[in-house]
Parts: structure tokens; sequence; C-alpha cells
RNA sequence: GCGCCAGUAGCUCAGCUGGAUAGAGCAACGGCCUUCUAAGCCGUAGGUCUCAGGUUCGAAUCCUGACUGGCGUGCCA
């Protein structure tokens, strides 16, 4: 917000001095050359033909008679370093704390639908869907505070091969529990103990009741009640991570509305299909694409891509300004065909978004654990939620650029003590909850803090943390417009880091100064209040006493 | 072969999308609690930003080419 005061004042200066605006940053300085500092000569002197330090000087002078700064400095190199009057901080710091960041509208109302997790109904959700969960939801979270109109959704995968091998195994694990005999189980079948569960949960309802069945029914009966339990297990450990979908959309009802015959025609239509071997395939080299893909197998079914390009089409057809599937690393070959049956079809394509989330590795200390679904060696998000908690969790999964992959060590999260960051933003916030109290019991009430009081906040340290406070706003509009959650554990991290210092440093209840101590307290609670709001939106806890 | 991602301190990672002398957290070493929460603070040490060219006022960041690691490249989903 005050980046934005000191471009504008730049801006207009460059036009008092005739000289054509271009594009100029301005930086937060390192606190020894100032608070904030611009390029703005180094861009501007090619095109007026000055040497960048005379240029810097012109403009620095002119700049010094704004009311905005105590002090206008050229450095070497060309840069235009700034000291803000304090004012300026204290200012911004009394509207923010009456605002509470709310209202802000870098988002402009944009509709934009993020797809992520959508795990396959076959299995308890892993540490994989852990890591999308926790970056889809706060993005959408994010977003929703400044002004996007988020929207989560989770994309059901019901139907198909691996829903069929589902009831299979399931069916076997049934007969199984019946007869007492063990039956031969197939390798490809899944292995895992809730398959075991499911079955038991069919025999305490329906008893002996389905042997009697067609193979038909028995297996309806199976998948219904399969999906059914499955998709609760799901949303309760998606529950237990403090992630709730808007949307659940199912694919076997977007088949049963036709969506794969409407894919499948679009793309015909539009001329881009051809037969080969007996196959149905796409031009996608037309669009981009590598090699051509298969639409339909020779067998007379289609290939998953059918389905995906029609779940997209209805996407399209929803109206979302922006659509963003969050994807595991393994899709990205997928990527240049999507696109590409987009552009077929004739809808925009920049407008479909994909983030890839690097793989997760999982370590137990040294060792690096080994995961596969169908032996039923996985790390259930469930587990991982009883043993590190939600709130270590998530920020863990947060904390890391979406590109890198992620070394998740079961060990060092196990061990919950301040090893993990997350101890060190909720450690802060939990000390000036109780600083406040402390006040509190010495007759020191924060309510009647003037804000002319303001200006006894003038240190180095305070106008560092008042600064920093006033860039959570930009640091969420990052955070949004670039997809990355990270900045964002970044961030708190960084002002928890300042305000311990500030802490270390400063005597915060001071009875022979209660004006200063008003002011610092003020200053705390806003503090607090930033830490807060940042810890809810990757849903995290933020404790009043630790 | 082709494609995607990564390569920064002993380890895990940041680095404001091209800015100044590259930063945190762990781990190591040395200090700080009879006084507001020591899950904290202060200090020391730790670097050829994988390598080589290029682009320009300026490169860890952008381009080209290598090298190393992970993944993908099915009529699987």
């Amino acid at each position: 917000m005050i980046k934005e005061i000191i471009a504008q004042d730049l801006h207009n200066c460059l036009q008092e001095l005739n000289i054509e605006p271009k594009k100029v940053l301005v930086l937060d300085a390192d606190p020894k050359f100032g608070d904030y500092s611009s390029n703005v000569a180094m861009v501007h002197a090619k095109s007026v033909k000055m040497k960048i330090d005379e240029l810097a000087k012109k403009i620095a002078d002119h700049l010094s008679k704004s009311k905005y700064y105590k002090k206008v400095e050229v450095a070497k190199g060309g840069f235009i370093n700034f000291v803000l009057n304090a004012n300026i901080y204290h200012d911004a710091i009394l509207s923010v704390e009456k605002s509470k960041f709310e209202g802000l509208d870098y988002g402009k109302g944009q509709k934009v639908l993020v797809e992520f997790v959508s795990a396959n109904p076959t299995g308890p959700l892993n540490i994989v869907s852990a890591r999308a969960a926790s970056y889809g939801d706060t993005l959408c979270a994010v977003m929703n505070f400044i002004g996007y109109k988020a929207t989560r959704e989770f994309y059901i995968n019901d139907y198909g091969n691996q829903i069929d091998i589902l009831a299979e195994s399931i069916e076997i694990r049934y007969k199984e529990l019946i007869s007492g005999v063990e039956q031969e189980f197939p390798v490809e079948a899944y292995h895992g103990e809730y398959v075991k569960e499911i079955a038991q949960k069919i025999v305490d309802i329906d008893g002996t009741k389905l042997l009697s069945f067609s193979n038909e029914d028995r297996d309806r009966r199976i998948k219904k009640f399969a999906l059914y339990e499955m998709l609760k297990s799901q949303k309760n450990s998606l529950a237990a991570f403090r992630v709730e979908f808007d949307n659940w959309v199912s694919e076997k009802a977007l088949r049963d509305d036709n969506m794969v015959e409407e894919a499948l025609s679009y793309l015909s239509e539009a001329g881009y299909t051809y037969e080969r071997d007996e196959a149905v395939w796409f031009k996608s080299t037309l669009f981009g694409d590598e090699k051509d893909r298969i639409l339909m197998k020779s067998d007379g079914n289609t290939t998953y891509f059918v389905p995906d390009i029609g779940y997209h089409i209805n996407k399209y057809q929803r109206g979302y300004d922006v659509l963003i599937d969050v994807l595991g690393p393994d899709h990205h070959g997928y990527l240049k065909r999507m696109w590409a049956a987009i552009k077929a079809i004739g809808y925009p394509a920049e407008k479909l978004e994909f983030v890839i989330l690097q793989q997760v590795n999982l370590y137990d200390g040294d060792e690096q654990v080994k995961m596969s679904k169908r032996e039923g060696k996985i790390v259930k998000m469930d587990d991982l939620i009883k043993e590190v908690g939600t709130d270590a969790a998530r920020f863990f999964f947060l904390d890391r650029k979406t590109t890198s992959h992620l070394n998740f060590d079961l060990e060092l999260a196990k061990k919950k003590t301040s090893e993990n960051p997350v101890y060190y933003c909720q450690y802060a916030h939990a000390r000036i909850a109780s600083l406040i109290k402390k006040a509190k019991k010495e007759k020191i009430l924060l309510k009647k803090f003037k804000p002319e009081q303001m200006k006894l906040l003038k240190g180095k340290q305070e106008i560092s943390l008042m600064k920093k406070i006033l860039q959570f706003p930009e640091t969420l509009a990052l955070v949004a417009s670039s997809r990355e959650p990270n900045k964002l554990t970044n961030y708190t991290c960084d002002l928890a880091g300042l305000y311990h210092k500030y802490y270390g440093s400063s005597k915060m209840i001071n009875a022979d100064n209660p004006e200063l101590t008003l002011a610092r307290l003020f200053l705390s609670s806003c503090v607090k209040m930033t830490l807060g709001k940042a810890l809810s939106l990757m849903g995290i806890t933020a404790p009043e006493k630790m």
C-alpha cells in the first residue's frame, strides 16, 4: 500500500520532469539503505540520454520536496533510497487495525475454479492428497479473502476400471468372511485393510444375502456401498484436515449426462478425429501436442481422456474466468493434450491453468519409505494427522514451492518440538496474547490507547514491524496471482521473527511509561491480528496460550 | 530419443518474477531467565548460487549448450 504511494509519486515526478514514464520497481530496501528504494533512474537514463547518477540526483532533488519523505538519497549504482516520515506508517497502521484487512479487492470478483485432491475413491487419502489439500485450500482461502470468488472442487472418479477392481476386491473379502475360507487374491486387487473393513460392514448389514444375488446385482450393490463408504471416509479425513469442498462432481453423473458422447462429437464435428487400426484418434498434434491421442480404443471403449475432456467442457460451460487444475507430477504429460482438446473445441485455452505439485518423498529418519497403494503400504492422511497434527502438517506442506519435491521426514515431524517452524509462528501469537493479558492484570488496558500515541513508535524495530504488517495485503495478492501459497508461510515466519526480536530487546510493559506501553501493546496487538489472519488462511490454529 | 521439474551453506529450503555485500530454519560452537511465555533472543562459523558461454547499467534469477538427479513418454486412470 505504501509502495503504491511511492510509485505514484515517482510517476508524477517523471511527468513533471518531462520524462516518459516506464515501469519502475519500488523495492523494500535493506534497512541500512532506507525504507524503500527504486531503480527509476537506471530504467530511464538511456531514453533521456543522461548518466544514471545525474538523472538519479535530479529525480531525488525533485522528490525531496514531497511531504512523505524524511530523506531521499542517491546511492551507489543509481538507486534512489527513501526514508519515510514515520507518520506515514502510523496512519497506515491505524487504518489497518480498523479494517482488519477486510475488503481488499485485488481479485476484482474474478471467478476461479480450483480443482484439487480428486483422489480415486479406491482407498483412504494419503499424504500426496494431503499436500494437494493444503495447497488448494489455502490458495482458495487467500483468493476469497482478497476479492476473488474461488470455488473448491473435488472430482470423483467413480466410474471405470479402478472401481471395478475395488468392487471385486471387496467381493473376495466378503466371500472370505462368509465362508471362513481364504480366497485367491489377485495381485492387481486392492490389498489394504480398509477393503476388509468395508466387506465386514456389508456382512453386518446384509449378512449372506448377497450370495443369492445375480453377479450383476451383487456387483452393483457392492459398488454403490463401497463408493459411499470411501467417499465418507475421504470427507472425514479432509474435515480433520480442515478442508471443505464447495463442489463434489461425480464422473458417473456427468457420464449419465452424456459428457462422453458430447466430447466425442465436439471433436469429430470440428473435424479433428480420424480412424486408424480400428481406433478413433484425436489430431492433437495440430494443437501443439507431441503425438496424436487415442479417444476410442479398438474394443469400442473410450480412454480416460474423453471423459476428462467432457469434464473440462462442463467446467467451461459453468462460466468461470479461470480454471485451475491441481495435479500430481505423474500428470504433466497430460497438459498438452488437454490444452489441445480445449483449443480444438474452440474454448480459450489460456483460461485453463495447471499446477503440478511435485512428489512427496517420505522418510523415516534417513530411510525412504516406499509407498504403494496396491500393497496397502501407504501413509494415510489420517495417520499423518494423528502423528503430527493438522497444524504442523498443513504448514509443512505449504512451506515449499509447488515445483519442489517435498521430503517429509516422519521421524522429524513426529518429534513435535521447536524444529517445526509452525511453532515459531504460533508462539509469537500466543506470546502477544499472554502479554496483553498480563498488562490487563496490571490495569493497563489496550482500549485506553489513543491514536496520537502512535508517534512514540519510532524505533528501528518498530518501523520494521509496521512495514511488515503493511506488506500483508501485497503478499496475499502475490500468493493469489502466482498461485504460490508458500509465500504466505515465509511471510508469517518473517513477521513472527521480527516480533520475537522486538520482544527480546524491548521492555513491553513499563509502569514508568504508560504511554509508550500502550503504544507498544497496540503495535503488538496489530502483529497478533495479522498473524492470526495469516494462520487462519493457512488453516492453522492461532493459540492464545501455549 | 523427446518432454516436464529440480540443482543455492553439512541438512531442509527462501530469494519480492532482473536489483545493492545471496538469506532463514535446523545441525555445530559461545553467551542471555530471582523481572512481560527461553517453543525465545544475541553472537561465531559455514558459499566458485552444478559448469561454460550469451543478453545489459546490473544475472542465483532471462537465453543457449552441457552435466547430475527425479518423473513422464501405453489402445492404464
